[in-house]
RNA sequence: GGGCGCGUAGCACAGCUGGAUAAUGCGUCGGCCUCCUAAGCCGAAGAUCGCGGGUUCGAAUCCUGCCGCGCCCGCCA
């Protein structure tokens, strides 16, 4: 309720000023009233009392009594040593309905010039199929893209593709050294890839990565393949184009279908960018070449160098390695060379990242330091597990994307059936689809992100409240009726503000709350982009969603075929709210549900 | 062993810069469809905020010790 504070402040301010308190330290201590019933801006007066040997209720008492309340602030009351201040029904409904919540659309660019913004997400390596443990990267990524973006930011998302590390290499070995017989003849002991997904080349190809696994886990084996693969590896990092396309070729099918899964969530990108390029374009070893410069810089006894970053803070391990005794790069300083390059694009950076490469995270960003560069914000998160413990592709421990979205999908069109018979089987699927996506989605953003959370399915299937399909609910609810005024000849118009507000009408409780959970929607949303927080904004929606459900009870918008044009505005921007929220957080807005 | 994070009702999870009766969902019990979509709404029961110390007028929140869980501690990516 930040559009309250100045009129708060302008009614404390002489208040306090006639009781002897004259700096502006008080300003800082308004804040948003815990207690609802209360209020909406508190002061708490505890502060106070010292300096003027007085009670905290008394001071508040005393404050009370100096302040008139106005149209803006029409109730102010005093409690526990609180005072609290409300806004009024009627003022608060007269700003939203005149149009004064910024609704904001994520799915574009602001072009004012504001802060941009390169955000890095998901960026795996392009050897198999997403597990949801894998995704949960990729959802917290492209939320915070959309909401960075609803937020009026400039942003630009990007996948950094790791086109040449050893992974990509034992793919491509594989598939240039076994035959789908051999391959299958070796993974004969595992479960068989489902096939519903057998040409789906993510599912497909990961068999030969992990045959190629078995096989170097073989002591007959070992030795000739990694002696292939190593020159495969180096000959990559030196730059040699030919080693460099067969990875290409190994990998870019399997990314596809990485990336045919994503889709399906909704989750783009702007860019791709290869970490090969920094090898090749001589950054890398400019970088190691200015590394070697440093104070704190260290060459081992075969020639490796590093840092030593316990000289700078760092505890635990403290040593850096940012080069090989052969003289290779490794993946961080790739990593370094790229943040580099991402910042002469955009003026922030935000990384989303496996709480497994925070330590790697720190030693990138003190890097960056030691070479005059500003360091990335990132979002770690927590792993998901499963009952039976970590999810493990090896352990046949998984539950693959692809077949969470199915089976999300299966639900939803179960339920559709069962409560909507007129649907069309058209129909169904299509809900279906929207409803099995979004509560995937949302399920995995509502929780804050360093929160280890344990994946069922009962729970990622659930569709009651607090998913995504109790804010589609609200939100269709919204459009039917819309239609409904519409099927009358009555439309919102944003224009008509100043005649709908001409007719006072009663304002119900459960609409003023509705009115208050619109009011502070921005806060909401501005916190969660500066914290790098999607679930913060989560629970707003949910929250919003909740009040419109309270709204919708009490507030006939249709009332013997007359419409009301105030509950109508309020409903129609609370459903443009809800809209552009749930897009915020890729849940998909349905006309029907 | 060291570093980082987490620990809130039977289960799951929220709690913004310390503040008033710790929010919400599932589950349990009870109520609401002649009226804009009941995937909804209303009510009840259910919490020594891991344990101990400290700072403070005030601590779930900050500091510290311990316990439990997770991740990391490669010249891998």
């Amino acid at each position: 309720m930040e559009i309250l504070r100045q009129h708060v402040e302008a009614l404390l301010s002489p208040a306090l000023a006639a009781l002897g308190i004259n700096n502006d330290h008080w300003k800082s201590m308004i804040s948003v009233s815990r207690e609802k019933n209360m209020g909406d801006l508190s002061l708490p007066c505890f502060a106070f009392a010292k300096q003027l040997s007085m009670a905290p209720n008394e001071i508040a008492e005393k404050l009370k009594a100096a302040i008139e309340t106005n149209d803006v602030v029409d109730d102010i009351n005093s409690t526990a040593g609180y005072l609290n201040f409300k806004a009024s029904r009627n003022w608060l409904a007269e700003y939203i309905i005149s149009g004064n919540i910024r609704i904001g659309d994520a799915e574009v660019n602001s072009s004012d010039g504001s802060k941009s913004v390169l955000i890095e997400h998901t960026s795996a390596n392009p050897n198999g199929p997403f597990h949801v443990g894998r995704a949960r990267n990729a959802i917290l990524g492209d939320t915070i893209v959309r909401l960075n973006r609803l937020y009026g930011n400039n942003v630009r998302s990007e996948y950094y593709v790791d086109d040449m590390g050893k992974q990509v290499a034992v793919l491509a070995w594989a598939l240039a050294n076994l035959d789908a017989k051999e391959v299958e003849k070796i993974l004969s002991d595992r479960e068989p890839v489902n096939e519903m997904w057998e040409s789906k080349p993510d599912h497909n190809r990961v068999r030969w990565y992990q045959a190629a696994q078995v096989l170097r886990g073989d002591d007959s084996k070992k030795h000739e393949i990694e002696k292939a693969i190593g020159e495969m590896v180096h000959a990559s990092e030196n730059g040699d184009h030919e080693v460099l396309l067969s990875f290409e070729n190994a990998y870019q099918p399997v990314l596809d279908g990485m990336l045919e899964t994503l889709n399906r969530l909704r989750i783009n990108f702007d860019e791709f960018t290869k970490e090969s390029i920094f090898v090749t374009n001589g950054d890398v070893s400019n970088i190691m070449q200015k590394l070697s410069t440093l104070e704190i810089h260290g060459i081992a006894e075969n020639g490796a160098e590093y840092l030593d970053l316990g000289a700078r803070g760092l505890k635990g391990k403290t040593e850096f390695y940012y080069k090989r005794g052969d003289g290779s790069s490794l993946y961080a300083t790739r990593d370094i060379a790229y943040h580099i390059w991402k910042y002469t694009q955009c003026d922030k950076l935000i990384n989303v990242l496996g709480e497994d490469h925070k330590l790697q995270s720190k030693q990138v960003s003190m890097t960056l330091n030691e070479l005059g560069h500003d360091t990335p914000e990132v979002l770690f998160y927590s792993f998901i597990k499963l009952p039976e413990g970590k999810m493990s592709t090896r352990k046949g421990n998984v539950v693959f994307m692809d077949d969470l979205l199915e089976e999300a999908k299966a639900h939803a069109a179960e339920v559709v059936k069962e409560i909507r018979t007129d649907y069309s089987d058209e129909q169904i699927s299509h809900i279906a689809e929207a409803v099995g996506t979004s509560a995937v989605r949302f399920n995995i953003i509502k929780v804050s992100p360093d929160k280890g959370f344990t994946f069922r399915w009962e729970e990622a299937l659930s569709f009651d409240a607090d998913s995504a399909p109790f804010i589609m609910y609200s939100h269709t609810r919204s459009r039917s009726i819309a239609k409904k005024c519409s099927d009358l000849g009555v439309a919102y118009q944003p224009e008509d503000a100043a005649v709908i507000l001409q007719n006072p009408t009663n304002i119900p409780d459960s609409m003023f709350e509705l009115l208050r959970a619109m009011a502070t929607h921005n806060d909401a949303l501005m916190r969660s982009v500066e914290q790098n927080r999607p679930n913060l904004f989560a629970n707003q929606l949910l929250n919003l969603a909740n009040h419109y459900n309270g709204f919708y009870r009490d507030c006939k918008v249709i009332s013997n075929g007359e419409v009301n044009q105030t509950y109508l505005a309020v409903s129609e921007i609370a459903s443009k709210l809800l809209r552009s929220g749930m897009i915020g957080l890729g849940i998909e807005p349905l006309e029907r549900m």
